[in-house]
DNA sequence: TCTACTTAGTTAGCGTACTAAGTATATAGG
DNA sequence: CCTATATACTTAGTACGCTAACTAAGTAGA
């Protein structure tokens, strides 16, 4: 006879309970930072992008290829195209034949985008302080120490899962 | 004279590296976690209203309204609808009117869905244990503490968005 | 040299998140 | 009773992540 209802419910691990309390928390901090950054006509990956071409131009840098990009942000080709098209559209990047390898594109801040980045970077602290203000400057280090940790693990995991998958 | 360059990078708070390494945490837990979730044929999010109903099967529920199923996960009503939509096109999840109150729909686990249920549920916490292998069992309820906290902080700042977006 | 492989980026198509706005039903206040 | 508000869900449109597959260009080996 086959049963219609559930067998009864699995033994609840703690590290079932972490997980679900990691998810929540990407839902709790998705919520709190797109308003944020809607405020300045962005969303948070295009701010990470911006931040990213930042970085490169006051390291002395023309620019960033795609896949430069993609690597700090953990996203894949496709994403970056999509991010940048909207940055381009919005005349806050630009995409610069390389003359040296002409399959790529070197990206760099437009002006205008190099103003946005300066308007944001004013306030851009002071959020996110207020993102971890639950928590003592003894906890933050902690979970500091603890997320890396976990990320390094997580790592290795990920580069295990691609080549198994390919 | 306007400067076409960036100001000198503003200092970098503590909060801002935490931040970084949080976002870095969700695109490796996404790596890892999503072809997991492919080899059964759903996604996360799907994982995530099917585990749902199986617990509000296990509960004796008939079933759960759609705006039930968001307020767990997290997601507005509108995701809520995509996703079921998708579960129901795959014949997991059935939505039948509510006789008591006609504007709702009771979402639930079809004989298909239970099944895929319970097969994933047999390697679930095997799996989910390889993701904070990383850690040892004291350092993932150290995590496990500091994420609640800052769970609670963000769950008071994201109702206090929501409002003053309103 | 010429083929094979690799790398860079894009396009196509899908799933999931959002906001804004619409429909249907229920409930409360005048 | 009847209008106003609230609740439940859907639709429309946008952004961002992915895989698969494609073009173009550089690199290496027979």
């Amino acid at each position: 006879m086959i049963t219609p209802s559930l067998p009864p419910s699995p033994i609840e691990v703690p590290e079932v309970k972490l997980f679900r309390a990691l998810l929540m928390q990407v839902g709790l901090v998705r919520r709190v930072m797109t308003p944020y950054f809607r405020r300045f006509g962005i969303s948070g990956a295009q701010w990470a992008v911006l931040r990213a071409l930042a970085r490169a131009h006051r390291d002395g840098l023309e620019g960033l290829k795609g896949s430069e990009i993609g690597d700090r942000l953990l996203i894949r080709p496709p994403s970056v195209t999509g991010v940048l098209d909207r940055l381009e559209r919005e005349k806050l990047v630009q995409r610069l034949p390389s003359q040296a390898d002409r399959r790529m594109k070197l990206v760099s801040l437009t002006t205008q985008g190099r103003e946005l980045v300066e308007q944001l970077e004013a306030g851009h602290a002071g959020h996110i302080q207020q993102v971890f203000a639950g928590l003592s400057a003894q906890e933050q280090m902690e979970l500091r120490t603890l997320i890396d940790k976990l990320n390094q693990h997580l790592t290795q995991l990920a580069d295990q899962v691609e080549k198994s998958t390919s």
